[in-house]
RNA sequence: CGCGGGGUGGAGCAGUUGGUAGCUCGUCGGGCUCAUAACCCGGAGGUCAGGUGGUUCAAGUCCCCUCCCCGCAA
């Protein structure tokens, strides 16, 4: 079979390898971003690819770079047929992009040419798509541009948040990435040319990407809510103190206020009129507090009809 | 030693200038109602994280130490 040396780094990428390796691919190497400073404390943490890698006795790189004569030894070295990427977040220079003998083969997270780049997950369902999927791909010099191989759809259900749709996504991948790997071993491969004219682009989520503006439409903002839970969480101010929302749905029956206005506490839920109609939160998570039911928020007094939810600490 | 918040009955919180604890919810029992995550009455439940530390006539409330939890930033 074919030497396999993957390239990744989060959750999504380990699950991707763990199907590689669950199909019997000999993985001769596993690129993964270096370890990093994390969390409280700023302790230094391994990515879930080189944790798995660990556990799997795989062979672990961690370069800087890529562009380094060094990691082109290591390359020879490992003398992979084919490079499979997902989520690595390192573009791979050309003399990499050539050398394995079936190429470099990509798992992204959307249909392509769609949401090209690194959060194709979360702005697929931010934007409000009724579907999204999995697209395998060979990879060449421009960012998610090259040709593809397979796609596979799947359906971005209401109750799905982003956590949900990665989870799904990372599984249909690893099931994609397998039947790709077979079917490039055979010669059964047809490329697809990607419509440039169709393409858009996903970039990172950062910080502002996540404050909710409730002078929207109720489902845009219920949208941009799951489509960043449990990570990294949207949020809005309330009475100067940033609250974080981690779920919510849209109110069936929404009475009437100003966007942000706290229009009911009914059944233990925090009722925010948006543009269009309203969403009932759920669940919060409190300024220097840990994630609470509203329910529980709304016991300890800390809210109340008429409050409201701005976009601004002040 | 990145910044900060916090550990009080099952849950979320309050607790004033220190004088042995209160609120909302839940729970148990009873009542009311056509009915209700509604209302009324009553009850149970807390060594206030730990150090059997220090200050004090007196500490949840001030000081010191330890353990644990959480948010932010990266």
């Amino acid at each position: 079979m074919m030497k396999v040396l993957f390239m990744g780094t989060p959750d999504f990428a380990r699950v991707i390898l763990d199907g590689i390796v669950g199909a019997a691919y000999p993985v001769v190497g596993v690129v993964t971003q270096p370890d990093k400073p994390k969390g409280r404390g700023n302790v230094l943490t391994p990515p879930p690819v080189k944790v798995y890698a660990e556990e799997h006795g795989i062979a672990v790189l961690q370069p800087q770079t890529l562009r380094t004569e060094e990691f082109e030894n290591e390359l020879k070295k490992l003398d992979p047929d084919v490079i499979v990427v997902a989520a690595y977040g390192k573009i791979l220079p050309k003399n990499v992009l050539d050398y394995p003998k079936y190429g470099c083969i990509n798992v992204h997270g959307s249909l392509l040419p769609r949401y090209r780049g690194a959060a194709p997950i979360q702005r697929a369902m931010i934007e409000g798509e009724k579907t999204t999927g999995i697209t395998t791909m060979f990879m060449e010099e421009g960012l998610d541009t090259g040709d593809m191989i397979e796609m596979y759809e799947i359906a971005i259900r209401e109750d799905d948040n982003f956590e949900t749709l990665h989870d799904k996504l990372a599984d249909l991948g690893a099931y994609a990435i397998v039947s790709t790997l077979g079917a490039l071993e055979k010669g059964n491969i047809k490329r697809h040319k990607q419509d440039d004219s169709k393409s858009t682009y996903a970039k990172k989520i950062e910080k502002e990407d996540c404050l909710i503006h409730f002078d929207a439409p109720a489902k845009r903002v219920n949208d941009l809510i799951r489509g960043t839970s449990p990570f990294p969480l949207s949020y809005a101010f309330l009475g100067g103190r940033m609250i974080k929302i981690v779920k919510a749905r849209i109110d069936a029956s929404p009475c009437k206020g100003k966007p942000g206005e706290v229009t009911s506490l009914e059944g233990g839920l925090i009722h925010v009129a948006c543009q269009e109609g309203g969403i009932a939160i759920e669940t919060l998570v409190p300024e220097g507090k840990g994630r609470m039911s509203a329910k529980d928020f709304i016991n300890g007094r800390k809210i109340n009809v008429g409050d409201v939810f701005t976009s601004e600490k002040a």
